[in-house]
Formats: structure tokens, sequence, C-alpha cells
DNA sequence: GCCCACAATGGCACTTGGTGTCAACGAGGA
DNA sequence: TCCTCGTTGACACCAAGTGCCATTGTGGGC
């Protein structure tokens, strides 16, 4: 394990870590670029003239411009889903959802200078802002399932969990805006600490 | 026409109702068409074809493709601003905010038929999802500074306001989504009511 | 070493959303 | 009557995507 977690088995699929490569290269152009100049002033065209491949290859690669960038953002919702499904069982949901969110953000607290940059082009440019919201409806509707999963099903679980898993993004959200807002100054555990502190009643509230 | 609220007053800016016409003419032809072969497969030239307008005049009118549709929502927005606003100063949030969200969602419960096709079209297109959650992160914004005026400035007041703001929109959503998902069967009022005593304790919770 | 299948790519034409520009049109107002 | 201002339509144009087909490897079986 050097860099990724290529070169593990001799010869593991070299077409790919080909395609790894290409993706890694317009992704890297993208922001770059983005970083620089916004979103919207810059073209797909001027994108795959930076990574040397066609237009063409860079819509198999991404479904839309919009998504290079989203697509940065995809292991945090598969994150906050898996450790969620990692939680002991008798945990109450509070405490489960607070470690869940936990995971992505001491992500982005890790690699703070490259995650900033991403996530501040993100939440500032609307288009963008719009498919990273669009793309959480899936998250909730995951959680809320994985918290039906845990819970059994009481009279009103269905609403109760959807409330629950609505509830802990929006103090997902929150604390990334805060953390961003603040040039990366404050601490995301910290924050996600205090706005769990104060939705934790909603989340574990009782009539399922 | 003799049907919309016009003819009130006898010459009350008359290119007013004239921008107002062609407004709802396009608004209309654009809601027919999508309700029958769904969002993507209607063209604006169709649409501007059917209310007898020029393309260009469409997006004079509206920003984009979009915006027809969402548009048609943005009394929701402010709507529910403005009922938080004029709810009595010493009641608790999470009562003002149940009062407020209760107002655009009685609109639904009252023209049902027509709100109901606009609301299911809304929540299963992903491009009008996108807009349509983004356009609620304005409605955020303005609720949570709506909260800070009336709420005073605690310790952790913005943290606490953003959340509240944000936990009362989920319920919205979820409310919206159960009523469309239901196809109208289920009532609004009550479905508010269940969701808002479910998070009611993290809106009034302490530490402000 | 040879050939075949298959995946990835590039190029191109085409549709669609969206914008800038300009000329024409029509309702008042001096 | 003429002038002005707002609305409109027509046209050209740019950028995002998509379908299609020819090309180019690259790897595997023989």
């Amino acid at each position: 394990m050097y860099d990724e977690g290529v070169n593990t088995r001799p010869a593991a699929g070299l077409a790919e870590r080909k395609r790894q490569l290409v993706s890694d290269e317009l992704t890297e152009a993208a922001l770059q670029l983005m970083a620089r100049k916004g979103f919207d002033a810059v073209t797909v065209d001027e994108i795959v003239a930076a990574a040397g491949v066609s237009k063409r290859t860079f819509f198999r690669y991404f479904a839309s411009k919009e998504d290079v960038v989203v697509q940065f953002l995809t292991a945090m919702g598969t994150g906050i889903h898996g450790a969620l499904a990692d939680r002991p069982a008798g945990e109450p949901p509070s405490v489960a959802l607070r470690h869940a969110v936990q995971v992505p953000l001491a992500e982005c607290a890790g690699h703070s200078e490259r995650t900033l940059r991403v996530v501040r082009l993100i939440l500032r440019t609307p288009a963008l802002l719009a498919r990273f919201l669009e793309r959480q409806e899936q998250w909730r509707e995951d959680l809320a399932a994985e918290l039906a999963r845990r819970e059994g099903s009481g009279a009103e679980a269905g609403l109760h969990d959807r409330l629950a898993a609505g509830t802990a993004l929006v103090a997902f959200n929150t604390v990334l805006r805060s953390w961003c807002d603040g040039d990366g100054a404050e601490d995301p555990a910290a924050l996600t600490d205090r706005a769990f502190a104060v939705i934790a009643p909603a989340l574990d509230a009782s009539g399922r």
C-alpha cells in the first residue's frame, strides 16, 4: 500500500487501474480549474483539454458536469450509512447517528486543505448545492431504512425514522456549513457534538 | 379568461396584468404537458408552441425550464416565513414553527387535485427535486433569521436557530412526501401535528 | 507468434437549454 | 404628431449532453 489501495495484488485488473487513472486525472483537472475560475466559468472542453481526453470520454465517466464534483463526496453518503450499520444494536439512535455522521466529518478534518476547497465550491455554487442536496435525499432514505432495521417497527416507526434521519442530516449540513464558513478553523467533531446535544431529544423520542 | 383574481380594480396596471396572463399561460401549458409526458420529455419549444409565444419570451419569464414548475411553489416559502413572523412573540419555537409550516400545507389540502399533480412531479423528477431543495436552503436561512429575531441571542443561538429551522423543514418535506405518496388521502394537518410531536423537544431545547 | 473478441476511446453530427443582440411593434405622454 | 419605453420575436450563438460508428489497443486462446 503506497498511496491508494492499488498495487496489492500483482496484476489485479490493469484495465481497472487505467480507468481509475483517467477518472482521477479528470477530477483533478476539473477541481483545479473550478477552484480558480468558478464552476460556471469552466467548460467541459477546458477540462478535457487539461486532462488530455475527449469530451465524449468525460461523459462516459461522469453523468454531468456537476457529477465530477459531487461524486467526490459520494464516499460521505456510503460512509454514514456504513458507519450506522456498524454501531452496536442497543445504542440509542441519537448516539448511533452522531457517530455515523462523525465518520465523514473526521475525513474532512483530516485532508482539510483539499476537502475544504471542494466543500466550499459545492456550498457556494447553486447548481452544485442542488445536486448535493438531491443526492442526500437518497442518503436519507437509506438511513431511515437502517434505523427501521435497528429499532424494529412500532406505531409510527416510518414517520419517526424518516424524521430522525432527516434531522441528523440537517445537523450534518449545518456542521459542514459552519466548518466551511469558518475556513476550517472550527473543529467538526466539536460542532457535531454541540449540534447533536440539541437534536438528541427528537431522535430518541418515544412513540415508536 | 375571467378565471383568475384579476378584474378587481378598474385599471390598476394594465401592463402588469398582461404579463401575468402570459406567465399563467406558460405555466399552464408546461404543467399540462409535463403531467402527461414527464418533465424531461417536454421541450421548451413544445411549451412555447402550446402557449403561443416565442422561446425567447419563455426565458424572459422563467430562468430555466425547472423554474416554471418550482416557481409554482415559491409562495410556500414566503408563506412559511410570513406566517412565522406573524406568530405572537411569547410562543415557543415548536408551536410557532408548527403553525408556520401548517399554512402552505393547508393550501395543499385546499386545491388538492392541482397541487398534488405539481408536488408529485417535483418529488419524482430528480432535476426538479434538486431545484426545490436548493430553494429551501434560502427558506432555511430566512427562518433561522426570523427565529433569531424572535428569541434573542444566547450562547449558541446561531447554531440552534439553524438547526431548528432545518428540522422544521425536514418535517415539512416529510409531510409533503407522505401526502404525495398517499395520493392526497392523508390529512396534511394531522401529519404535521404528529411530526412536530416528535421534533418539538429539539426545537424548544434550552441552551440559548 | 497469430488472430479474435472486447473494452475504451475519439470524432462527429445532432438535440436541447439558455443568452446576447437587434429590429419591429404598440401603448401612452408631451 | 412624434417620441419614448417596455414587450416581443427572430436569429445567431454557446455549452451541455447523447447516439453512432470507426479506430485502437489489450488480453486471451490457439
